[in-house]
DNA sequence: AGTCAAGGCCAA
DNA sequence: TTGGCCTTGACT
């Protein structure tokens, strides 16, 4: 078993929420637009070998620890849970990865034409060990998560393939690239917190990340077994809760007028409450024209589409035939994602990627909340995001809350700050640069490489100065007040950090996630310098053991 | 010849 | 009825 497995298969909450939906409003017709010409290229991309050629890190979380480097042993690399009881998948059936015991399950009633009933409301929660409990929910659920009636044979034909060869393989690439790419990112977390070997005693997050399976889109088949079995998705879709909106920004194509070259701005101001330059009159296109070219790639950096996405997706697959779910858990997950998000960013942005992993490590543990803070600052004044938003099961999420990392008597300072950007007309390029100087504070103790810490954090702040004075010269001292703004923002994260810190102490927050990882590094004697990494590593090890 | 997703078998 | 293991056969 893999330690995927063996932590997953603790909480069958985890097991159960991986894959077991997308939300309805999910334009699955975008996320797989790929004509069967892109197949190739899908799969250079898997296989493409990480940075240092060897696949893994001493450390490094990896699904399954000693095959992650045989690039071709793709069924160790792709460790997932049946999307419709947790159970250990075994493979592709029936049009995605699921265990043997559904794949049995489906055929069986498929083939047979069962009619089940369910003496209970129909929407009986199905794991592994309640599976067997109502056939009628179990079948419902496979339809739902995508189980696909036309691939169980009329004929009875045994071996050969069928239609959905090449949708496995691509499916199966993608699985690959992102498992690589979530591994670069623990990597480089986790790297310095490692030691002769040593993996950290915690589950990736990732287990509980929703991983869309391209073919699992629920689709009403002419191949219907009986009507009296489970509904179809339609009928699903309708008696669930409408999900909540898709994200505001669905036109990050559509470039600013403010911007130079078309692909230069790629934020909307149509969304925003605080003004971007394209709708002020004092932002010209002659001025853009001297925005640097620096700032033009840090705005490229950011996918808020992605972000968007991501927090949708992981809400809604999470409330997934839940009744109910714990709010507060629920919202450390979604931040353990955007913490993950967050360092996927950071490892691939200009200064911070030619850091020592060390050096990347306390810069994150010192900036990661301030960051999240400033984030959802930036998806509520420039993407709309709302105050809450209604999950799968009906549940209301605060979403604000979300982004006063849980305290909610914070929600006055948060909108005061907000406020205060909006009359700074903070845009998009503001956000990006004060974000940079967020990451990348010269002042963190324990840095070994100031300098080049230093040069990234100046350079940022004087691109900064240089665009608001270029692009907002009627704002009197825009950069400074930006800066004034950089402390209150520690302010609130801190007192957030704190908040989640009290509610894991009491039990209350889920453990093993690479949030509470973080909040523990910075609460250590040495303030998350690696002065003693093995006894720190081992206190890491024995508080979440 | 190897792979792997179909269907089949059969003990529990 | 379930679910783990086996057989089959198109595809690579």
């Amino acid at each position: 078993m893999s330690v995927t497995q063996s932590l997953a298969a603790s909480t069958s909450q985890a097991k159960s929420d991986i894959v077991t939906s997308v939300p309805l409003d999910y334009d699955m017709s975008s996320a797989d637009p790929k004509p069967p010409e892109t197949i190739e290229i899908d799969l250079k991309i898997a296989y493409v070998d990480p940075p240092n050629g060897t696949g893994g890190e001493p450390g490094a979380y990896l699904p399954s620890a000693g095959t992650v480097c045989d690039q071709t042993d793709t069924k160790d690399v792709i460790e997932e849970l049946c999307p419709v009881c947790g159970d250990k998948v075994s493979g592709y059936h029936y049009g995605l990865l699921t265990c043997e015991s559904c794949k049995g399950f489906f055929k069986r009633t498929v083939q047979n034409k069962k009619v089940y009933t369910c003496v209970a409301e129909r929407a009986c929660h199905i794991d592994k060990t309640q599976r067997k409990r109502c056939p009628f929910c179990r079948f419902q659920k496979c339809l739902d998560v995508g189980m696909k009636l036309e691939a169980v044979r009329a004929d009875r034909m045994r071996g050969g393939r069928n239609k959905f060869g090449p949708m496995y393989k691509r499916d199966r690439a993608r699985k690959l690239q992102m498992m690589r790419q979530r591994q670069i990112a623990v990597q480089t977390l986790r790297g310095s917190l490692s030691d002769g070997g040593l993996v950290l005693g915690f589950s990736s997050p990732y287990a509980s990340v929703p991983v869309k399976q391209e073919i699992q889109i629920p689709q009403v088949s002419s191949l219907t077994s009986s009507p009296e079995s489970s509904p179809g998705p339609a009928l699903l879709a309708a008696q669930q809760p409408q999900p909540p909106p898709p994200p505001a920004h669905d036109k990050w194509e559509a470039p600013s007028p403010h911007s130079a070259s078309p692909d230069a701005f790629a934020f909307d101001g149509s969304a925003t409450t605080a003004a971007t330059p394209s709708s002020t009159a004092e932002a010209t296109s002659t001025e853009t024209l001297r925005v640097s070219p620096m700032i033009r790639e840090f705005v490229q950096t950011i996918d808020d589409r992605e972000w968007q996405n991501s927090l949708f997706g992981l809400l809604q697959s999470q409330t997934y035939n839940q009744c109910e779910v714990d709010l507060f858990e629920l919202m450390c997950k979604v931040l353990d994602q955007n913490l993950f998000s967050q360092v996927d960013w950071a490892r691939n942005t200009v200064f911070f990627k030619y850091l020592k992993v060390d050096d990347q490590m306390k810069l994150l543990q010192h900036s990661w909340s301030d960051m999240l803070v400033l984030d959802h600052l930036h998806q509520r004044m420039h993407n709309g995001l709302p105050d809450e938003t209604t999950l799968h099961n009906g549940q209301k999420f605060d979403l604000l809350c979300l982004g006063l990392l849980g305290v909610p008597s914070l929600a006055e300072h948060f909108n005061e700050l907000q406020n205060k950007l909006a009359e700074l007309k903070f845009d998009v390029p503001d956000y990006i640069c004060v974000k940079f100087l967020l990451l990348l504070n010269p002042e963190v103790r324990g840095i070994v490489n100031v300098k080049c810490v230093r040069d990234g954090y100046q350079t940022v702040q004087a691109a900064l100065l240089d665009y608001t004075l270029t692009c907002y010269p009627t704002i009197q001292d825009k950069f400074g007040k930006l800066v004034m703004v950089v402390p209150e923002i520690h302010a609130l994260a801190a007192r957030g950090e704190d908040h989640l810190y009290q509610r894991h102490c009491a039990g209350q927050a889920p453990t093993q996630t690479l949030l509470m990882e973080m909040l523990h590094a910075k609460r250590k004697p040495n303030g998350g310098e690696m002065v003693n990494r093995s006894a720190e590593h081992t206190s890491t090890l024995d508080r979440l053991s």
